[in-house]
DNA sequence: GGGCACGCTGAAGGGTTGCTGAAGACCTGA
DNA sequence: TCAGGTCTTCAGCAACCCTTCAGCGTGCCC
């Protein structure tokens, strides 16, 4: 689960990112509401965390702007102070919930569990891939109509990498997100899992939807390889 | 899901759209009583918000009259302010909950979830996977004509994967949802469960409709194994 | 062409996950 | 209070999966 935190409270900003980890998300800050537009909309992150008050573009246009550009993150605003913002128009520019400062850390990470969740939920639930089928939900893989019984782990990749089919993604992603794992874990991980889901997706069927993108991570075939 | 929102506060009012729309409701508004009735007696909603203070015909007087109309949508008050008005007499009137302002959005969605599962609940359901049938309404679950005894926790557990047939569902969920349990909740009591069920519908018919996700939770065979 | 970095893969151990029988706690109705 | 059924906890076991390691092949740059 990778968050954004736009927050310039250099101090807040930490003490949120260092919590969040423990929590297990994978979490980058911005501390101003350019950067905050910038770094979202090159990076796919599944929530964001927003103040309101930011210096050079505030929070709500940062949210409308980033609706307006088709982001379907989840977003997180903290409005400084109990009524002094309207709590409303952060929902009226696509805010997803709020929170009001100051706020209990045990709340935040509530909040935004709740809202991973449905952020999940809004996914979809089926990527094909010419005769490659991956449903999230059943947790199934079918090639060729075929059956593939997979590992959890291997599940969760072959997940991660359809979600972004097409992209290359890099084994330091695929750690974060598949395994989060913290930052001294093992490529060669990986690369094991890889070599299993080829020898179970593609090797049989004479087919290479798992592409290696030299230097950059692996990519799946938007058309099944 | 369909919802129409009653309330004459414009900003309120379009915020509780757009926050309702991003969770997959599909709403519409209208700002008095008259327009509120006339509107949810010639549409089929499933769901009513309705704020007390309105113009032309407040929000009991609305319920009431939904109800003597013979409506059976979901209706959900909004109360101006803890106490001013009597939740009680909302409830007397014919609601099925209420809400105090201000209200945090989370809440909101809670609640109109709730209810929704309440108000589809109230329909009998029936389920049938193959030679499997649950039978929500009566409590009753047979297997190739056979009626099969259960108790009530094993029969929870099985109207809860067959309400999901064909997808896979957490042991957290699981205990979430059927055992309404804390954070800190043993896993292995689902297991332990499964494992009754599987000896009850499964076993003695040589099935397997109950399968086990390693690492996902479990699914239940959209055709009954 | 040589050297280096990157990526692939087979094998093995250690750890994790899930299953199940049994026992005791708990609830319910008589 | 007692009896019957039901639920949870516990512990042992089996199967499975993940990571690590080491050796090898391949592509890239000088």
């Amino acid at each position: 689960m990778r968050v954004l935190v736009v927050e310039d409270e250099q101090r807040l900003a930490l003490a949120i990112k260092h919590g969040l980890e423990v929590e297990g998300f994978s979490v980058d800050i911005v501390h101003d509401g350019l950067s905050g537009l910038a770094r979202a909309t090159d990076h796919a992150y599944d929530v964001i965390i927003l103040d309101i008050m930011l210096p050079g573009l505030n929070g709500y246009r940062v949210c409308s702007r980033l609706r307006a550009a088709g982001s379907d993150a989840g977003i997180l605003m903290l409005t400084a102070k109990d009524g002094e913002w309207d709590e409303a128009e952060a929902l009226d520019t696509g805010a997803d919930d709020y929170l009001s400062k100051p706020f209990s850390f045990v709340v935040l990470v509530a909040r935004l569990k709740a809202l991973a969740r449905r952020i999940g939920s809004r996914a979809p639930r089926r990527t094909v891939l010419g005769d490659l089928v991956v449903d999230s939900a059943a947790h199934t893989c079918t090639r060729a109509g075929t059956p593939v019984a997979l590992t959890p782990r291997e599940f969760a990749l072959l997940d991660h990498l359809a979600r972004r089919a097409g992209e290359a993604v890099s084994k330091r992603d695929l750690l974060d997100e598949v395994w989060d794992s913290g930052p001294d874990s093992d490529p060669n991980t990986v690369e094991v899992h890889i070599s299993a889901l080829r020898r179970k997706i593609d090797t049989p069927f004479g087919r290479a939807a798992v592409q290696t993108v030299r230097g950059a991570g692996y990519r799946l075939a938007a058309d099944g390889g």
